[in-house]
DNA sequence: TTTTTTCTTGCAACTCAGTTGCATTTAAGT
DNA sequence: ACTTAAATGCAACTGAGTTGCAAGAAAAAA
């Protein structure tokens, strides 16, 4: 992990007052460095040998989730990608973008979905854009 | 099942030109009377003591989003629930609202999300949005 | 620093939605 | 009615995520 990375993820841990644990450590680091959604599985293998339990990732990510460092970004495959909070404002995710071609999938903080603000008594939280269809790629080469 | 509603089954296979068999009425009736998304277990509650094998349930599901008769609307605890089309456009089919109070999950037909046609190269075939925060019901008694 | 307390981790066993292989049945064309 | 291709049921499986509990590690108290 790079010095940067480091740093950053003491302050992260810092600032949502939580533990500085290994693992915690070593979870965030991986998501800094990916600059993407990553599974559960994906944060072990870039983590390496002395990953923690994935019991232990799990429960880091409940309370990243909870302290609001971390967003559930999607679902794949039933299968949960999870990436850091800091494109997002509390209430508004960026769009992702899920390839049916190549399967691969991009995060779109550039296309932002307006959201109309009065929709009948409903109170939006958190909103969940997912976007399926051919990524740039695999639209020239079809 | 209602008449109506067993003719209706009748029209949407022959126009898929899918086999007309008990268990896939049964499926689509039980998806037509519901006016919401349903779960695959959800299914074989309201069919009742006869309802098929839920292999089959998922296997009938598999061959109706095929086909576009039906949508996989949205996870939920890792779970799917599926929901008629017809309400939808081949690309774009409403956003889905869920209550964090009150579990409850609602179509917002009339709630239209305008997508940017030009997104960098992007084919967007499905857009898939989910809302997650308090129902007209919980905001007013919080 | 040492002790105490509280939170975090690892392990093993579990849960449960969804899938797969295969034998049997059934719809539809001849 | 006969044939064939597709649909169904059953049992066993898969794999992401969860739970209970004992052991270990931070932070707080002494």
């Amino acid at each position: 992990m790079e010095d940067r990375t480091k740093h950053k993820v003491e302050q992260l841990l810092k600032s949502a007052r939580l533990r500085r644990t290994k693992a915690r450590s070593d979870i965030l680091g991986a998501l800094l460095e990916a600059h993407q959604p990553l599974t559960r599985e994906q944060i072990s293998e870039r983590i390496g040998a002395c990953a923690p339990n994935k019991v232990t990732i799990y429960r880091a990510m409940e309370t990243f989730v909870a302290a609001d460092i971390v967003h559930k970004a999607f679902v794949q495959d039933r299968t949960w990608y999870f990436e850091l909070s800091h494109h997002c404002t509390t209430d508004q995710c960026h769009p992702h973008f899920s390839c049916t071609s190549c399967g691969r999938t991009d995060c779109l903080h550039e296309l932002s979905i307006p959201m109309t603000a009065d929709s009948g008594g409903y109170i939006i939280q958190h909103q969940r854009v997912q976007l399926e269809g051919l990524c740039p790629k695999c639209s020239k080469s079809a």
